[in-house]
DNA sequence: AAATATTAGTTGCATCTGCAACTATTTTGT
DNA sequence: ACAAAATAGTTGCAGATGCAACTAATATTT
């Protein structure tokens, strides 16, 4: 019985964060559909401390974001590739891309801000 | 201002929930692994539904899962071929999948009900 | 009974995920 | 100064995800 508890209690636990978490990324995803917005919420995430912080390197994405760097790496292949982002190279510690929004970049994270808010208020409910 | 509260509460729920999911699959799997059992979360919720409703069918089961119809075809894809469930064709509607345990799926199901209790308790943390 | 709608499941496509192994570049320890 | 360790990022691999479009089978409508 302790065991069937047990299992009852790690299925709902994980089985409404995956779906809350999926529930979110889905509406937020058709919303900026809607917008006429080609984004997905994992590249906003990213997106949001290149806004903040200017020049961040992939390492403090990764941390803010609480990603894999593996994950932040594709995702910024991704945003690279939509000419949203840049990779610049520091100039004094070569290991580390410095990530830079272009004024497209700029220009979309206006857009969807809009979205975010509408979502979140759907997301209250 | 407004605008940057809203992006800062959305993101911040956004990360946490993604953040809790990641967490608790990423150490539901490593103590799996530890164990030597080689089974994802995705692919133990779905086996859940299917130990406690001997035939189940995949839409039943994509319904307890709160996961779509698609991923619960391809999941059940992986654990046929680790030979832990395996499809048969209900006798009178023949659009539906019975999907049942094997023997090494039930086997499997309990060994890893251990690893549950102790990510649970992790968890709570 | 025939045409239409609904349902269960599958497949292609694009995206995201962690892990392990790898390169290249600092930093540290001796 | 030089070897060893740490750090930033990339790549291959296997697994998951949602959507839209599709097949096959059952249910409904007329």
């Amino acid at each position: 019985m302790t065991d069937k508890e047990a299992l009852q209690i790690h299925i709902n636990i994980g089985m409404l964060v995956g779906s809350v978490n999926r529930a979110m990324t889905k509406r937020f995803v058709q919303n900026a559909h809607k917008m006429g917005l080609d984004i997905s919420l994992d590249q906003w995430m990213v997106l949001g401390p290149i806004w903040r912080f200017e020049g961040v390197s992939q390492k403090d994405i990764a941390e803010f974001c609480m990603k894999d760097k593996t994950s932040v790496t594709r995702i910024i292949n991704t945003l690279e590739k939509k000419n949203l982002v840049v990779r610049v190279p520091d100039q004094i510690d070569h290991r580390i891309n410095r990530i830079v929004l272009t004024h497209q970049g700029k220009q979309l994270f206006q857009n969807v801000l809009p979205v975010i808010e509408k979502t979140r208020e759907e997301v209250r409910k």
